[in-house]
DNA sequence: CAAAATTAATCAAACGATTGATTAATTTCC
DNA sequence: GGAAATTAATCAATCGTTTGATTAATTTTG
């Protein structure tokens, strides 16, 4: 009786971050994330204030433990390459051990409501983008780099990651991949960490 | 009076396609796109059925303009890198002309609702997809490429566009960039297209 | 310690507002 | 005059939220 403690507020923290990524925060409505965690309707205003509330809370978790674990790295007595290389296999893993909340970060993005989340998760990314511009022109200044268009490359390692987890799984690949499938995730994982490390490396230390 | 004739279809689907952009499709009400077209409500359901045929009629239109257009590239007589730089001009050069319909599209990918769309949008990426893959295949098979994943590949270079469409604009520089300024529009139209053919011709030709 | 008081958690039911859709009447146009 | 276009009014359904009541757990008190 005592182990079968379930916590009602985190049922419906899951079961709404579960339905805002498959149908969208005005798709979802407060009736479906309370049958699906179990919990009376009521408890979502009882424990959040409101639906927004609920976004919020997700958003904000989500995005606090974001920016904080790669700013280490660039501490590392390390060349910039390898540098970029830990980064990126970082920030692979990060997303795609994530691809539910990642896709609705990037639906926050792409819209014009809620401006104050809008500028959260821009501040958040903004955060990650400098860390990478600075190891990039860092590695430029020291000559290890060619010059190049630090931000379109920036763009370049970021947009391939959501490509991946955003676009039709199915045209990944020949046949039927699915980023749910943990077996398959990891494939795609190492592929995209492996294009992304040989691409940069050619890319930025090419003598030419 | 007479002289100002507006074709109310026409008006809807404009204010619409604004305001799916915008807030999204369960985000925008009838009433709103009613009173932003200057249509009757009514309008809507007498014209397109319901909201949802609104918005299928909005994405088939722009798809159908959408995969016709850079077929004929691959039959010219010219190099794998120079059709793939003539590719990469022209995807280019269409989204960032229509970022509305981008943003839209892409923002449909992320969810599982309406699932005929899903496949619409789906099919219509893949065959570009397709076109890009075959002329990098080309390119390895008669030597001139490295071999490389090719779905990574385009998995960047599509991502980089999007990436740039819909990401923070004023992280994409240091100062305050708009896209819906036709100046900096163009500007950064043609820094994504010299970013993008440089970087698949080193990557893609380097010897090593 | 045990009775009383207080708090936190949960529930079913209902609230007013808004949703997408439809009706029936009217206007416009050829 | 009749088909097409447009309107205001209305519909049932659903939305997010609030309510008052109830249970279970905790604290206070004598």
């Amino acid at each position: 009786m005592k182990t079968e403690k379930v916590d009602k507020r985190q049922a419906i923290l899951e079961a709404a971050e579960k339905l805002f990524c498959e149908t969208g925060y005005e798709g979802t409505s407060t009736r479906q994330i309370a049958r699906e965690s179990g919990a009376n309707m009521a408890m979502i205003n009882y424990y959040f204030g409101s639906k927004e509330g609920v976004f919020v809370e997700i958003m904000n978790e989500r995005i606090a433990g974001f920016a904080s674990q790669l700013k280490i790295i660039n501490e590392d007595k390390i060349s910039a390459l390898e540098k970029l290389h830990k980064v990126i296999e970082g920030y692979v893993n990060r997303i795609m051990n994530n691809t539910a909340f990642h896709k609705m970060m990037h639906r926050e993005l792409s819209l014009t409501q809620r401006p104050e989340m809008y500028d959260k998760i821009k501040d958040a990314m903004s955060q990650n983008m400098q860390l990478i511009d600075r190891i990039i022109t860092g590695g430029i200044e020291d000559g290890s780099f060619n010059k190049v268009d630090v931000r379109m490359v920036i763009a370049s390692i970021m947009g391939t990651i959501t490509n991946i987890v955003i676009a039709p799984h199915k045209v990944m690949s020949c046949s039927n991949f699915d980023l749910n499938n943990p077996k398959d995730k990891k494939i795609i994982k190492e592929r995209a960490i492996a294009h992304l490390q040989d691409l940069t490396t050619v890319y930025l230390t090419t003598k030419r």
